[in-house]
DNA sequence: AGCACGCCGACT
DNA sequence: GTCGGCGTGCTC
């Protein structure tokens, strides 16, 4: 039998089948999806591959033999190895990147290449000529006789595998191959009953002159197959008794793998009776009656999109089905999952960022087997290895955490719509303000649209205030608070309500820059602003980490004028802390919620004690929900609007509808008040309305007008070197290419090539080059044939990056 | 990528 | 002669 395998790599020129024969010993057992180890190249060096087929013939003569299996059963399935060639073709990646998604988190091998010394080398030393060769017997005459072919090429260079294959040639050397995994599943010793007779003979026997031992038995009788410690726990047991038994041959044990579930510990509550309204019962059957095609639910923020959904799962279950719950990262938090995990108990797993990488493993075994039957995680969590999925559902479907941006480059929602067509199972995304491109499908017939508009419990929305900042600052208000919205916080802490203020910067402020001449101090390597940090005292780059003094003379001019600029969550905590002497501020951003479980703390810690205000970033736009909150703040809602971006008007009426969301959840009504020095924009006005249909009219024209998504592909090729002239060159020719390409192709507008937006990163100059098209399959095919035909210099560390409908463009 | 092979100049 | 730098082609 020969296997055709693809190898793990990320280098694009090895990225095609290789046949291989399979050996007898592994016949039965290998089968596609599997993992092997096979010896690749002149060296033979082992690499990782993945069976893609077997086979009886092969066009090639001189076959290798694989080495082994690695897994005994396959970790791909059919559904995803068809996944992999998908994204090979639509995200320019290996076949092997795209499996590392769907394979078992931290088992993929690395192996190590060792060159010791032969036992008999000492006799032989005579032949030795050259220095390098000299130094090499040195090197592992010293590290015990052998070392690791990553040490010899540090210490001999260039060359080192040319001496080291001159003194295996002469049998002084001799190499091996070790391998590393990073996270092999957890295993403990189970003990079990192996006696002759029936377990009650023996505890009968022993029980006058061994207790302790009939004891023992009497547990393993009762429970079956216990760790040694558990049988001490419930036994009363000893250790000597459990040894006199395994002497006796009366127990034996055997290893098992543990099971790490993240939820363990956390109570399983009885789950309340599912109650649906009858709008949301009728939205259920629309989607389980239909059984395929694309679902978008527009549904207001508390009009109970979640209800919908467990109806959905508990259906799914019903037909023995797995369903895939996407939500943002930021939502997968113990409130959100509990409610699944209290209806759905043991089959719910749960795949967030906090997991170490054997809780990873350990779920996703449990996906794999079939016994964890509810998956809610991010993005990521689509790869879940299921083989018989009921459904996907993708909460917040425009959230732009769905989309990877490093390779492969994919959108979780395009997976999501493989995936369901591969199942034959239906796709249902859900928003309170869906993206635009969705709900154009939806209103275009490609998707079904099912509407929840109305509040759950008919609470009003909140009362939305618009505070003209330019006002404030003629009349002499020079703080981040207008006057109305400072009277609202001083009214919400004699009540003893809890406030939640937005601003949409990172740390103390935005940048600093020369009053005088102009100058901004930027970082040397990735030409864009540097951040003053106050704790540190420091100006930072948020691209590369560069950090410096902060300097109190203009570099460029000497003038003495330097002065930050904007103002972010630090500097807004101080001066409302100023306003507010007496209230408890919490500050949430990236600097505050770092660390295991840090964004959790910080959420308890405002739930729990009495906090006045909380004041952050993105992160307090998400998810919370607290019932004393009645008083939202957007404090600078200029800095979303204003950005470089065709998103920017759509990404602020999400941000401004979901901060809107965090007010008046409890009895009480919410009030929110939005600052800007734009009131009369139409976004802010449409959002202060929360008219997100007449939004979608006017963003909608705005598309079709300047051709944006729906109306064409984005797709940005990046091309990036140390070499400038070479990026540049690179990106040149594949412009060239390009034009003379795609000249058949309607709609195609081209946009440079010019230096990206931030043109250095690292050290890397960077060079752009986008287009607006139909990124069809037979495009992709011909844009991908042009990306990789790219010569590139041997030496050269220049990357050509493809993406397709990006979200940063910088 | 990582390796071998082959070609060329510098030096024991 | 031969060591070592570098360009080219191949990996079942």
């Amino acid at each position: 039998m020969i296997a055709q395998v693809y190898v793990n790599t990320k280098n694009l020129n090895i990225d095609k089948p290789f046949d291989y024969l399979v050996p007898e010993t592994i016949l039965d057992k290998i089968a596609v999806g599997c993992r092997v180890k096979v010896p690749f190249g002149t060296g033979n060096m082992p690499k990782e591959a993945y069976v893609t087929e077997l086979k009886n013939v092969s066009s090639f003569e001189a076959l290798k033999e694989i080495k082994s299996l690695t897994d005994e059963l396959p970790v791909l399935t059919k559904s995803s190895i068809g996944l992999c060639f998908y994204m090979r073709e639509r995200y320019f990646c290996t076949f092997s990147e795209a499996a590392q998604l769907c394979l078992p988190p931290g088992t993929d091998a690395k192996f190590e290449e060792w060159i010791s010394l032969t036992h008999k080398y000492f006799d032989m030393l005579s032949s030795v000529k050259g220095i390098k060769q000299e130094q090499l017997i040195q090197l592992l005459e010293q590290s015990d006789g052998s070392a690791e072919m990553q040490q010899i090429k540090s210490l001999l260079g260039k060359n080192a595998r040319a001496s080291v294959n001159a003194l295996i040639k002469k049998g002084i050397c001799e190499k091996s191959f070790r391998d590393k995994r990073r996270a092999n599943e957890k295993t403990i010793r189970l003990a079990f009953y192996c006696g002759e007779e029936d377990i009650s003979y023996y505890i009968e026997k022993l029980e006058k002159n061994a207790p302790r031992q009939a004891a023992v038995l009497k547990v393993l009788g009762e429970l079956g197959e216990l760790s040694v410690p558990d049988i001490l726990r419930a036994s009363g047991s000893t250790r000597n008794a459990v040894e006199s038994l395994y002497v006796k041959h009366l127990i034996d044990y055997r290893e098992a793998e543990v099971l790490r579930n993240p939820l363990e510990g956390k109570s399983s509550l009885e789950p309340a009776p599912l109650k649906l309204s009858k709008i949301q019962e009728e939205a259920s059957k629309t989607i389980t009656e239909s059984k395929r095609g694309t679902f978008l639910i527009h549904g207001v923020t508390g009009s109970g999109k979640t209800e919908v959904y467990m109806s959905i799962v508990s259906k799914a279950f019903e037909k023995n089905k797995q369903i895939i719950i996407l939500v943002p990262e930021i939502a997968l938090t113990p409130q959100m999952t509990s409610r699944f995990f209290s209806r759905f108990g043991k089959n719910v797993a749960v795949i967030h960022s906090a997991l170490s990488l054997g809780e990873r493993l350990d779920e996703w075994r449990r996906i794999r087997r079939g016994e964890a039957r509810l998956i809610i995680g991010a993005r990521s969590a689509i790869f879940a290895p299921c083989d018989n999925l009921g459904a996907i559902i993708i909460d917040e479907e425009h959230e732009q955490s769905y989309k990877s941006e490093s390779s492969p480059r994919y959108h979780a929602r395009d997976i999501a719509a493989y995936l369901a067509k591969e199942h034959d199972c239906p796709l249902i995304l859900g928003s309170a303000t869906p993206s635009v491109e969705s709900y154009y499908k939806a209103k275009s017939g490609e998707y079904t649209l099912i509407e929840l508009l109305e509040r759950y419990n008919k609470r009003p929305l909140p009362e939305v205030f618009i505070s003209d900042m330019r006002q404030e600052l003629k009349e002499g208000n020079k703080t981040v608070l207008s006057r109305f919205l400072a009277k609202e916080i001083d009214s919400n802490i004699k009540n003893g309500e809890q406030t939640i203020l937005f601003l949409n910067r990172r740390g103390y402020s935005t940048f600093v820059s020369c009053r005088e001449c102009g100058y901004v101090f930027s970082c040397p390597n990735c030409s864009v602003s540097l951040t003053y940090h106050k704790n540190t005292d420091s100006l930072t780059c948020h691209y590369c980490g560069y950090r410096e003094r902060v300097k109190s003379i203009c570099s460029k001019c000497g003038g003495s004028r330097v002065r930050d600029f904007g103002r972010g969550t630090q500097k807004a905590q101080e001066q409302i802390e100023s306003i507010f002497p007496s209230a408890k501020t919490l500050r949430m951003d990236a600097d505050t919620t770092s660390g295991k479980r840090g964004h959790e703390k910080l959420l308890e810690q405002f739930d729990g004690e009495k906090t006045d205000i909380l004041l952050g970033t993105q992160m307090v736009t998400k998810g919370l929900d607290f019932e004393n909150v009645t008083l939202v703040g957007v404090l600078a809602a200029d800095a979303s609007l204003n950005v470089d971006d065709f998103r920017a008007q759509e990404r602020t009426f999400n941000l401004i509808t979901q901060v809107c969301g965090r007010a008046g959840r409890g009895e009480k009504k919410g009030r929110c008040v939005i600052q800007t020095y734009e009131p009369e924009n139409p976004t802010l006005l449409l959002a202060a309305s929360q008219d997100y249909k007449a939004f979608f009219e006017d963003e909608i024209s705005y598309r079709r007008e300047f051709l944006y998504p729906p109306f064409c592909d984005i797709i940005n090729i990046t091309a990036s070197s140390s070499d400038r002239e070479e990026a540049e060159k690179a990106i040149g020719s594949i412009a060239m290419k390009l034009r003379v390409a795609l000249r058949g192709y309607d709609n195609c507008k081209f946009y440079g090539p010019s230096p990206a937006p931030v043109n250095k990163i690292q050290g890397r100059h960077r060079m752009r080059l986008w287009l607006k098209c139909r990124a069809d399959e037979d495009f992709i095919r011909e844009l991908r044939n042009i990306v990789y035909e790219n010569p590139k210099k041997r030496n050269s560390d220049l990357s050509v990056i493809a993406d397709i409908n990006p979200y940063s463009m910088t």
